[in-house]
DNA sequence: CCTACCGATCGGTAGG
DNA sequence: CCTACCGATCGGTAGG
């Protein structure tokens, strides 16, 4: 047994991991398999004794995104914390999620529209039941008194989700504020507006 | 002289909103310039009659489009009504703007990075300079009073952005609700926020 | 605006 | 995991 750490490499993992970070920085089309290889450390033909091919990499990757952020959201939507908590929950732990890896979230957010199908249609779908579990939030909070009636539920959803979808795009790991500070902020801002 | 309505077809105006249309749809990498041919109704080699190559259909396309976004932020950025009725006229511009030509505003917000330098380096100046006409609006509303403090200008900036990036994205001309009625409602969401 | 074509590069495979 | 290679497609050009 050696005492240093061992970090066995799983060769899928690392193949995972590489197109995660090339298709954030170039997205799926502008990123080639020559350059994973070249990122892993193969030629381009060892790719593919681990994967299937290139469509199976961003299914792999949007799929397994999209369902940590739906796992976290249900979590908060089935406590019974009042209704502007909850919201304020789902915000500051979207924000978590992205700080944990900002360039997975970018893929899952930005580049699930590359999907081949069938997989686009499920990403699709999953993309609108975590939509949905903003809505739920909000339609509880607007019955219970929580929240005013917005002109219109939709577009304040879609206005919450906008600005989260947002923040892969400007979080940055070296900031001097740490996630959850950022979470509050962008959870004030969403929740309590800019108004005195 | 013809009664009806001449509509003389420029043919580069033909190519650049075919690449509008394709490039918001396919993205730019997942564009090509016998798609855009296609679309136009010729044969690939003709294109290149009018333009110079692929990259200066995208900075055509992105530079025109922050310019026009940020005549418009200029315009309310030195009117003297409050802050808060400029946060929601800059707001309200934005989504106006948006739903004139979706797809060019998703092309302008979502493909600049794909620009060659030095073109990319002049979208992300001109980007700095939108964000920067929100911010000044924001600090100019805390001075006065007429916001309150938040926790770090930055981060509501960041969220007003995200949600307006995000707009056409889910922005749908065949919509109930016209620009305005839109613009107002993610106006409010940001500005005065969901609680009661 | 078309015909005809270019060198480069793509995702992926066969065989070891 | 490498060597060697494939058919397809890419952005772009010459000449008319």
């Amino acid at each position: 047994m050696s005492s240093v750490k061992e970090q066995p490499i799983h060769p899928r993992e690392s193949i995972l991991n590489a197109a995660v970070h090339l298709f954030a920085e170039f997205g799926y089309n502008g990123t080639t398999m020559r350059d994973i290889a070249k990122q892993v450390g193969v030629l381009p033909g060892s790719l593919y004794a681990h994967i299937s091919g290139k469509d199976e990499l961003l299914s792999t990757i949007v799929e397994s995104g999209i369902a940590k952020f739906l796992g976290i959201i249900h979590e908060i939507e089935a406590s019974d914390a009042p209704a502007d908590v909850r919201m304020r929950n789902a915000i500051k732990a979207h924000v978590a999620t992205v700080a944990e890896n900002p360039e997975r979230t970018l893929v899952v957010f930005h580049q699930w529209r590359f999907l081949p199908e069938p997989a686009r249609a499920r990403a699709v779908e999953l993309r609108r039941d975590y939509a949905q579990a903003f809505f739920q939030i909000l339609e509880a909070g607007v019955a219970d008194g929580t929240f005013r009636k917005p002109l219109d539920a939709r577009f304040a959803i879609f206005s919450i989700l906008g600005a989260l979808n947002w923040v892969p795009e400007w979080y940055s790991p070296q900031g001097s504020k740490d996630a959850d500070t950022i979470g509050n902020a962008v959870a004030d801002t969403l929740i309590k507006g800019l108004m005195a």
